[in-house]
DNA sequence: AACTTATCCAACCGCCGCTAC
DNA sequence: AGTAGCGGCGGTTGGATAAGT
């Protein structure tokens, strides 16, 4: 292992502690508990082991496809994915991907580039924007992050019409993008998600909702039309 | 049966962002 | 404004076990 074990003994008075104090305040846990073992270890044991509602075993087909789905859309954040699947934590998450999934993906990605040559690039055009398309896009927002390039640029595929479609712009954020295309207009009702019309309106507040949860949406969007 | 190699996964480490002072 | 302490996260390590030769 990558450490020294833990005990059946350590488990029963980190799982007394925790019972007793709850969670938190990992600083006090070993003190509290009597256990040798660092604030981390014990936050760490009781989140991926000990925890009630832990599912252990194999992953079901349906977690896979959804880990494969999320991953694609949020990168290496575990805990973000493993939110999605009750009874997994990011360790799991993390682990399975690594020893089962990552080798396969890069196989299948390098068969995609072959098919995704023919992709059509739409690049943003400068077009008068109506004043709700201005205040949304002065709507500040971290998707830059997710789905900005190296190159500054920010991008996004999709499909539609049966073909392969990517967006590029020089914009701050992804969505003043889709809105110079005239594509967020037409999104259906169900697409425009809880917080969606708060974002719009400048009332945006990241504790309601965030930018996964968009790209989630749209990533599903896809996949129904397509 | 003995040895080597590959795989799995629990545990550790270092970094980051937040908060209180 | 600077700093220390904390929780949380993702990357990495390395021991256990399975599979292959």
């Amino acid at each position: 292992m990558g450490g020294v074990a833990w005990t059946e003994e350590e488990d029963d008075l980190l799982k007394k502690c925790i019972q007793q104090y709850g969670e938190g305040k990992w600083h006090r846990v070993p003190l509290l508990a009597g256990l040798n073992r660092c604030r981390k270890s014990c936050r760490l044991r009781w989140l991926n082991y000990l925890r009630p509602n832990i599912k252990r075993g194999n992953f079901a087909e349906e977690e896979v496809e959804m880990i494969v789905k999320l991953h694609k859309l949020l990168g290496n954040r575990w805990s973000l994915i493993a939110g999605r699947l009750p009874g997994r934590t990011a360790n799991d998450v993390k682990n399975y991907w690594n020893c089962h999934l990552s080798k396969k993906l890069n196989a299948l990605e390098a068969e995609d580039r072959e098919i995704t040559r023919d992709v059509q690039v739409i690049r943003s055009q400068p077009r008068n924007i109506g004043s709700s398309s201005v205040k949304r896009s002065q709507v500040e927002t971290p998707t830059d992050k997710v789905v900005q390039q190296e190159s500054g640029v920010s991008s996004l595929t999709f499909d539609a019409d049966g073909q392969s479609h990517m967006l590029e712009s020089q914009h701050d954020n992804i969505y003043s993008c889709l809105d110079q295309q005239g594509i967020v207009g037409d999104l259906p009702m169900d697409f425009q998600f809880e917080g969606f019309e708060a974002m719009i309106n400048g009332e945006g507040s990241s504790s309601q909702w965030d930018w996964d949860d968009l790209l989630l949406d749209m990533d599903m969007y896809n996949d129904f039309f397509s």
